[in-house]
DNA sequence: AGCACGCCGACT
DNA sequence: GTCGGCGTGCTC
């Protein structure tokens, strides 16, 4: 019978083509299955699992030439409406296709068709078929036990002894017994009794008592408080008036800040079953975490950035821990903040949504400024201990030897003295990040990059800390042969150099060099609780999330670093590494000391962190980024080009500035094209045209008419080219 | 992104 | 003669 009228499935796919592809609905469906199903569809040579983002009676493209999609998947959506819409939000903002967005919010195993719910294998009998031959002794016990049983499972026949499900296969294919896959019972939740929490301080009570008040309705809060002032706490207590409403809670948590501690321990104070959803989880794992979202049996759901698009049926409350944190926004690929989505999603959902953090986002106190955020203070450190003191050294008055100038050295045996532990902060692994000539100036240069190459003692090798590359240390200067000299301070040199300055003090070093797995961590770390090292040496790796109790002076080795970065971010980001590590002083009794090396002292940066602490740095910086026209004031969209030759890149760029139009959006500015800062790495040549808008919707008027034009310039397919909306870097 | 087709160099 | 290099083009 023919159809009444044509129906076509729109699917999106897994595939960098930014669109929808039309499909006839498969043999034997009737009617249009709901949006969010999953649907296998030929494509091209191959075949693609999809997901249903909606019906229409009108294609665009010929009917001659739409397939046939082979099957649906899933009888119920895996996406509930609200979800769908999130990733369309999110695949408009982003400019990403659907399904790229769609996959980033699916497990892996989902993305290849493993079923929706978790299922069982069960054999029985078809009624009146008899054996053919004879069977075995096998055979017959599996067919007396279903006898006995009726349908029996895998871990029934498991009984039988080894050999068993082998012998009911074999009975499926005489067709004596049929094989059926049941959708299984959910594993029965976990459920401890919540310890309770201790007391809670006023200013804790009182943020404590404004998110119960918003529960229900869309409002966005900024937890102000500095390390130790018992953020946690307040987002427990916030998660137990949620549960008690019946309601799930979404945790977002760095990258780094998921440990099996801090999810023990949110488990242990709220005793529901929790679902953890990380990109360091087995597929598997995480298909069973995920599944116990959806089906609404995980109360809390705490994962890292992916998780913000975790289903969940009663969502109430997304709590955002460190929300300053750069691993939330994905830096390839589908590059998405997941802060920002989660915010979006609070607001949809009408719930509230609490970022905390010690060093909030320019962008968050500017919503916070513009009363779109309620802020809460949690002022004082839990447990009394004072703020640390907090001191710069000025390198120019105590040149410093090998890294450490005379005052720090004088502080640091100090403080070993009175039986504290040092923490040195060097933003730079390796040994030193230059190799230098004396005789002709010659340094040692990356061939794949424009940069040099770093030092490297303990592999006794030259490593690019951009490309990877690396190659034996030369013995002498390539063009002279004067001797080698390394120049500059990584970790592992200052590590090398407390040989002599502090020796017999025992060190531990942690960078991205000696710690490569979580259990190095961990065993660095206990190293630094049992009180076995008595000076940490580390990059960013030590000023985000861990305790270290017994640290009672941090010296910051490096601040110019910061100072002069190119990125119109990088104040903001060395402001919030200092406090970041300032913060792991002084956690017990012990009042903490802070010394920041420079050689630039009067920079208003280090003078207003100093003197005001992050909120008064804060100040200065947004009126800063107000003058100069830089976000949160404006808004920004990177189209990044890289190419095997400068002129290709610099070619597409020319022609995709073309086509942003003759007139721009008003208020919105191309800057550019321009090589990137780095302009060759890893052996391709990369350039780049920054948009810059007044106003948000002015943006992406632009982006949603320029970007499907770069997509048909046929020019774009000699260059790998990429759009980053709310870019974090844009050097 | 895959996966084809297609048109030019070094090997059995 | 053909094996295979990666340029160009398409996927409902």
């Amino acid at each position: 019978m023919p159809e009444a009228h044509p129906l076509y499935l729109q699917i999106a796919l897994d595939s960098p083509v930014r669109r929808l592809f039309d499909y006839l609905p498969p043999a034997g469906v009737a009617g249009a299955p709901p949006p969010g199903v999953r649907v296998e569809v030929p494509f091209g040579r191959r075949t693609l699992i999809g997901v249903l983002v909606g019906c229409t009676t009108r294609s665009d493209v010929p009917a001659s030439r739409l397939k046939r999609a082979r099957r649906l998947l899933d009888e119920e959506p895996l996406f509930d409406a609200a979800s769908l819409e999130l990733l369309r939000f999110a695949a408009d903002y982003y400019q990403a296709p659907l399904g790229e967005a769609i996959g980033a919010a699916l497990p892996v195993l989902l993305r290849q068709g493993r079923p929706l719910y978790a299922t069982e294998t069960r054999w029985q009998r078809v009624p009146d078929a008899v054996p053919a031959g004879r069977l075995g002794v096998r055979q017959r016990a599996v067919l007396e036990l279903i006898e006995r049983l009726g349908p029996v499972t895998t871990a029934d026949l498991a009984g039988l002894g080894p050999g068993a499900r082998a012998s009911a296969r074999l009975l499926v294919q005489q067709g004596v017994l049929v094989e059926a896959e049941d959708r299984s019972a959910p594993a029965a939740a976990t459920v401890t009794a919540p310890v309770p929490g201790p007391e809670l301080n006023a200013a804790q009570a009182t943020a404590v008592a404004a998110i119960d008040a918003a529960l229900g309705s869309f409002a966005p809060f900024l937890l102000h408080g500095v390390t130790g002032s018992g953020k946690t706490e307040v987002y427990l207590r916030a998660i137990e008036r949620v549960l008690a409403r019946g309601e799930q809670a979404l945790v977002l948590v760095p990258e780094i800040g998921l440990t099996p501690q801090s999810v023990a321990r949110f488990q242990a104070r709220l005793g529901v079953p929790l679902a953890m959803l990380h990109s360091g989880m087995g597929d598997t794992d995480r298909l069973l975490h995920w599944r116990a979202a959806r089906s609404g049996s995980a109360g809390v759901v705490i994962g890292t950035r992916s998780a913000v698009y975790a289903p969940l049926p009663r969502l109430g409350l997304i709590v955002i821990d460190e929300e300053h944190d750069s691993s939330y926004k994905q830096q390839d690929g589908f590059r998405y903040s997941a802060r920002d989505l989660a915010v979006w999603r609070a607001r949809r959902l009408s719930i509230p949504v609490v970022l905390g953090s010690a060093t909030p986002a320019l962008e968050t106190l500017a919503n916070v400024e513009a009363g779109r955020y309620a802020r809460l203070d949690l002022p004082s450190r839990a447990g009394g201990a004072g703020k640390p003191a907090t001191a710069l050294v000025d390198l120019r008055m105590h040149p410093s030897q090998q890294g450490l100038a005379a005052p720090s050295v004088a502080a640091m045996a100090r403080h070993l003295e009175a039986g504290g532990q040092v923490l040195l902060y060097l933003n730079r692994r390796g040994f030193a990040p230059t190799l230098y000539c004396p005789g002709c100036g010659w340094m040692a240069p990356c061939d794949n990059c424009d940069a040099r190459l770093t030092v490297h003692g303990g592999s006794r090798r030259l490593v690019c800390h951009h490309c990877g590359a690396s190659q034996a240390i030369p013995f002498a200067c390539p063009r002279c042969e004067t001797e080698l000299l390394p120049v500059g301070q990584g970790t592992e040199r200052i590590e090398e150099s407390l040989t002599d300055v502090f020796p017999g003090v025992e060190r531990v070093r942690i960078d991205r060099d000696t710690v490569r797995s979580a259990a190095e961590f961990d065993v660095a770390l206990e190293k630094v609780r049992s009180r076995q090292a008595r000076i940490l040496i580390g990059t960013q790796m030590l000023a985000k999330g861990h305790d270290f109790p017994d640290v009672t002076l941090v010296v910051v080795l490096n601040a110019d670093q910061g100072l002069f970065g190119l990125d119109f971010r990088a104040a903001e980001r060395l402001a919030q590494s200092i406090i970041q590590v300032a913060g792991r002083a002084g956690r017990a009794s012990r009042p903490g000391e802070v010394l920041i090396q420079t050689s630039c002292p009067d920079h208003p940066l280090l003078t207003q962190l100093l003197a005001g602490g992050y909120d008064a740095f804060a100040r200065t910086a947004l009126d800063e980024r107000r003058h100069a026209h830089w976000p949160p004031y404006t808004h920004l969209a990177l189209l990044r080009a890289e190419a095997a030759s400068a002129a290709d890149a610099q070619a597409f760029l020319a022609v995709a500035a073309n086509l942003a139009g003759p007139t721009l959006p008003r208020g919105v500015r191309l800057l550019g094209p321009a090589p990137a800062a780095m302009e060759r790495r890893a052996g391709r040549y990369r350039a780049q045209i920054l948009v810059r808008a007044e106003g948000r919707a002015a943006l992406h008027d632009l982006l949603r008419q320029w970007v499907p034009r770069l997509d048909a310039e046929p020019s774009a397919r000699r260059v790998r080219w990429a759009i980053d909306v709310d870019p974090l870097e844009v050097t």
